[in-house]
DNA sequence: CACATTGGATAGTTTCAGTATCCAGTCGAG
DNA sequence: CTCGACTGGATACTGAAACTATCCAATGTG
């Protein structure tokens, strides 16, 4: 299909599409002359998946990191997927803690209280404890008993998600990981969102199972 | 305590603590005299909130709309909730649906799968739609096993939630949805993408154990 | 009294994410 | 063949957002 099509198809303005393709988004189109150039299906996937990351607020840096790393994954799945979340936010600004020490301090007590393993130069560790420490700064409780019941059912998520995956090819399974991690999430925001108006309206109607799970 | 002391003791830097002056975010101290105005233990917390907040990626405007809700909640918890949900992403062009109709197909046929209660005009039913959209968009597929499975776990958390919010007063039932709703999300994609680590680490060990919950 | 600090106003900067314009080569209907 | 519409490619422009910097006159302080 021509330009004008993969416009039509996905609902992307053109100066959009040449702007993702400057910007390494998107990738060329098979050129059959000086001003034609043919693109397939993959393009209008590649389109709605930029559209996807784009729309949950990623800045252009980080969306093409992500998707270089799904295209071109260097690395074990771990690393490839720490350098993944590293894209999205929170965002820190210190890349790399030198030594494990005492860095990390909240998110430590966290996961060791969960009895977590975890790779303590992960940038997840460090997204939590910035998180923690939002929480902490705003004046907002995280109680143990918050924390084991969080820790609890984000564990039966993460059980769902690394069942869910493909094992057949590495590629796939890193493809999987760094696209689950981002474009689930707001799945999970929001089914939370309407979770607690389910529950606030069953409890209001049956006020004596007020038991907390 | 003066503005250099706010300033010392939360790390914002003086211009943008009069940026956030200007814009409403942080309430001016009790003037004291024509160039000297007095701040509190309130300053220092609303501006880790605002720092929360701005540091979560929402623009100024929808900050001061949720701190606005905070601070002078007019109706009902639900209504309160509803319209703070909507300051946050994704973002909805389309604010309000007419008819309830066809409206948000995926959406709806998920939450009638999950048995939940809903109202079709709530905020987070549109934004779990345009979760699921982007999802289809982008490829990445979203079976039942995986919904049924986020439903269950999403509404642990969601009962824990509800079940930690304060009842004494509406204000403060109404402060902690907003802010908890907003806040404790962060922590819970921290925690999850931590978790997957841990998954994986763990199964990697005993392959056998390979029950999804 | 001198000097740093403050509130208040205004202007400037940077980054980001597109949009718009131009151009020249090419395709396709008549 | 021809003429207008469509393309790829380059460059310039725009508008919003979030700070950041500067100035000023009033004030508090040692």
């Amino acid at each position: 299909m021509r330009v004008s099509e993969l416009v039509a198809r996905t609902g992307v303005p053109l100066a959009t599409v040449k702007y993702y393709l400057r910007e390494g988004l998107l990738m060329p189109g098979e050129a059959t002359s000086a001003t034609q150039a043919k693109y397939g299906e993959e393009h209008v996937q590649r389109l709605g998946l930029v559209k996807a990351l784009a729309g949950a607020g990623l800045p252009i840096p980080r969306i093409r990191e992500i998707l270089r790393l799904v295209d071109h994954p260097d690395g074990s799945l771990f690393e490839v997927l720490g350098q993944a979340i590293a894209q999205l936010p929170p965002y820190l600004d210190t890349p790399a803690a030198d030594d494990a020490a005492d860095e990390f301090p909240r998110a430590r007590a966290v996961l060791d209280r969960l009895g977590q393993v975890y790779d303590p130069g992960y940038v997840a560790v460090g997204q939590l404890e910035r998180a923690l420490a939002a929480l902490e700064e705003a004046g907002i409780p995280m109680t143990d008993e918050r924390l084991d019941a969080y820790g609890r059912h984000v564990r039966g998520i993460a059980e769902i998600d690394i069942g869910l995956m493909p094992t057949a090819s590495a590629e796939d399974a890193i493809r999987y990981a760094v696209l689950g991690t981002a474009v689930y999430e707001p799945v999970i925001a929001a089914m939370r969102r309407l979770a607690h108006q389910d529950v606030a309206q069953k409890r209001l109607r049956n006020p004596e199972e007020q038991d907390q799970q």
